[in-house]
DNA sequence: GCGCTTGTGTAGTCATGGTTACAAAAAGCC
DNA sequence: GGCTTTTTGTAACCATGACTACACAAGCGC
């Protein structure tokens, strides 16, 4: 249902940008953004670098739009899992089981793009993906500092770092049976650790 | 006290190898290895190409010798930790509390050079990383299932999946207070994941 | 000193990878 | 049908990066 307007004006497209993406997607969260190369994606596309480079401006500038299609698309649906009345351990730990299952659901597309891509090489790329990285752990934070607020910070961490470690693992091949043991035994924590009271990280300084 | 023979033969090097091997483990933690140039290498140590390809044979070549020195010095000494006499958990959660010590102690060189090389775009040189890994992983496996075999595998793939996060994480510029924090509620659950029946991984799976 | 061995310096090769100049093509507008 | 607009195809450019050919230098054994 994309309002196609009459026509644009000059010589028409030969490609379709949109299905590009969904191309463009699967090639890079298979191979990651710094082993797929232009000449990858023009020839997956059935073009020429020009009309790559007028559509997509650069290939970060692509990756960039194809990470705005995954969120909406295969990315962990932080949003709508972490609803504010929901209890927050819980909740949490469907995170966890989510990013799990989604991490290895395609074992030729593992992990998480967005949390992939912010360790790729090239500046631009990075920055892209960590804006979304960024904004799923706000997101995260936010939703545990509206009860408790101390522990906002630490649970946000913790949720981060088992997630940027089961895409890792998803990655390796690990299977969907050995992440989602992960994901539930760190999901088991949780409760613990929001009424854990003066809960501020100097437990294992001795 | 490296015993030096009489005198090798030949023309004397110009340079150390061995010191060579520990500026080379600074550049490859600070960048990360697809990030250091085989001239920011021949530039740092001080020689030109032929000189750095007849020590070292390839740029992979020096990233494996590398990561033999980072582990002997730098690394979490899981042997060392891992006694087989040690509670398991209590050991485990110290495996957790080093690693993030150690990788947030220098934030110029912070994470795990053997989990970020295992990352990294060059077949050979990711290879070299992925047997470090490996061993590590296989080191806390064999740990777990001396006391606990039917545990071993989960709580294995959990330190891991954490380990790799922290390093991530510390990557990311994270404090050693936020680390800790991580690793202290990590360590948390594996008492309870030791001693818990029938916890074969399908506890998320409705 | 002469040959042997080994390391060094100069100056490249070769491939890849992101990006672009330029002219021709294909449509709309009038 | 000409003018304008936009896209396309050919063919590059330019930088980087891993690696090497080749001749010379510097030590040892004799």
């Amino acid at each position: 249902m994309t309002t196609q307007a009459p026509r644009p004006r000059g010589r028409p497209r030969r490609f379709d940008p949109d299905q590009a993406i969904g191309t463009a997607q699967r090639l890079f969260h298979e191979r990651g953004y710094d082993a797929v190369s232009v000449a990858d994606l023009t020839e997956a596309f059935g073009i020429n670098p020009p009309s790559f480079y007028a559509a997509f401006g650069s290939k970060a500038g692509l990756f960039a739009r194809t990470l705005r299609h995954y969120t909406t698309t295969a990315g962990v649906p932080l949003s709508d899992i972490l609803r504010p009345d929901r209890p927050v351990a819980e909740a949490l730990a469907v995170v966890l089981a989510d990013a799990a299952r989604r991490y290895a659901a395609d074992s030729d597309a593992a992990g998480c793009l967005a949390i992939e891509g912010a360790r790729c090489n090239d500046p631009d790329a990075r920055k892209a993906a960590r804006a979304l990285t960024a904004a799923g752990e706000d997101t995260i934070r936010r939703f545990v500092a509206a009860t408790h607020p101390e522990a906002a910070e630490r649970l946000a961490d913790y949720v981060v770092t088992v997630m940027i470690g089961l895409s890792a693992m998803a990655r390796e091949g690990h299977s969907l049976d050995r992440l989602q043991g992960v994901a539930s035994m760190a999901g088991m924590v949780l409760e613990e650790a929001l009424t854990m009271p003066g809960f501020t990280g100097q437990t294992a300084s001795g």
